[in-house]
DNA sequence: AAACTTAGATACCGATCGGTGCAGAATGAA
DNA sequence: TTCATTCTGCACCGATCGGTATCTAAGTTT
């Protein structure tokens, strides 16, 4: 029972994989899910149609794993936020992260969760609810991080960590469509600086 | 040279061009530029292709009139909130109507201004800028209206005007994304409370 | 060498896109 | 009535959509 399954026989890939996917993710971050098209895409992956369906089966999920790879590049801010060791100092990094993604230079503007999230035919439905999904998620673990605040004392008693973390992420998706529409990043982080002058907002 | 152009001779119009642009206005609400497409636009208005291009040009003419017509129906909370006599209540009256326009019932979730403006195709780059520029219209009000509060001693001499308009601006933009998550109008309106607990934010 | 899998290129599929052309009926001004 | 215009309805245009088929060439296994 030896695991050398090191190669699957046959030609290998003469692509690599992870470029390609993170070729792809900057077109949806541009362009949102309808708003790319297989051409585009394979164009700005160097690959043609077959060999990205053969790689990663067909233009949904291509999405998917790019969003996937968004959350582990790009929106990793996030994840790194929430291990700060107070609500204050998690608030602040987490909309910090969220001004310099949106804006940073070679990078489309803008946050790959949000693009095309808001209007979307009936082709895009499925993308739509995966990029909600992926921002409830986001809501869920700064609320449970804001109650284990209030849990240890860091956080009033009186705080509602719902209203926290809702407060936090509206300001974090205005910051995304204000970088889609051309905002600086010194603009935004002014912008973050007034949304947490006074914190927890009670 | 009498104004005698009361009818256009021939066949009057068979339809409500104004009740037909209403019915526009709320699928582009929805679906956004590209999302929304002819078939469902002229379904909607109950006319045909031949009778929409007559009345209205094309689908991008369509598009700018909706968005006249939401900025005069839906969106005209805004103007009224830049009419209140202190800036605490153009805020106030401002971040409200957002969150009450967002999650009104019986129409679509979210702002017609936000929907469809953050990832585009080629083909709805032209409506993607038009509504860049209708938000920083609406910004460039708020500024301005600030700067009249500082004149007038309304708010102190070191309040940046622009820096709080775009706070406003900002906190409005996440509302609308959060109301297409199907955050609530009590959701809503605690996070705009939230947003003005300290009023300005210096 | 045989078996197997992938790459690249190209052409194609049915469906839908925005936008037109046409036919025939309807309506009002001249 | 005559003429002009718009109506509805339907078929159609070229282009693009996501996705597939087919070919040959190439590389890695057994």
């Amino acid at each position: 029972m030896e695991i050398t399954r090191k190669a699957p026989i046959g030609r290998p890939r003469g692509f690599d994989a992870d470029e390609a996917l993170e070729r792809a993710m900057m077109v949806f971050w541009e362009q949102g899910y309808e708003g790319a098209s297989l051409t585009d895409l394979t164009r700005a992956m160097g690959i043609t149609r077959k060999s990205m369906y053969a790689a990663f089966g067909n233009k949904e999920e291509l999405f998917r794993k790019a969003l996937e790879r968004y959350t582990e590049g790009p929106a990793a801010y996030a994840a790194r936020a929430l291990e700060k060791p107070s609500a204050r100092e998690v608030a602040t990094a987490f909309l910090a992260g969220s001004v310099s993604t949106t804006t940073r230079p070679g990078c489309p503007a803008g946050c790959l969760g949000v693009q095309g999230s808001l209007a979307a035919g009936d082709s895009g439905r499925a993308a739509q609810d995966a990029l909600i999904a992926w921002r409830d998620d986001g809501r869920a673990r700064l609320r449970h991080r804001f109650q284990q605040a209030v849990d240890e004392g860091d956080l009033p008693p009186g705080a509602d960590p719902e209203l926290l973390a809702r407060y936090v992420m509206t300001v974090a998706n205005g910051i995304a469509v204000q970088a889609v529409g051309g905002a600086t990043h010194s603009e935004l982080q002014q912008v973050a600086d007034a949304a947490l002058r006074n914190w927890p907002p009670v």
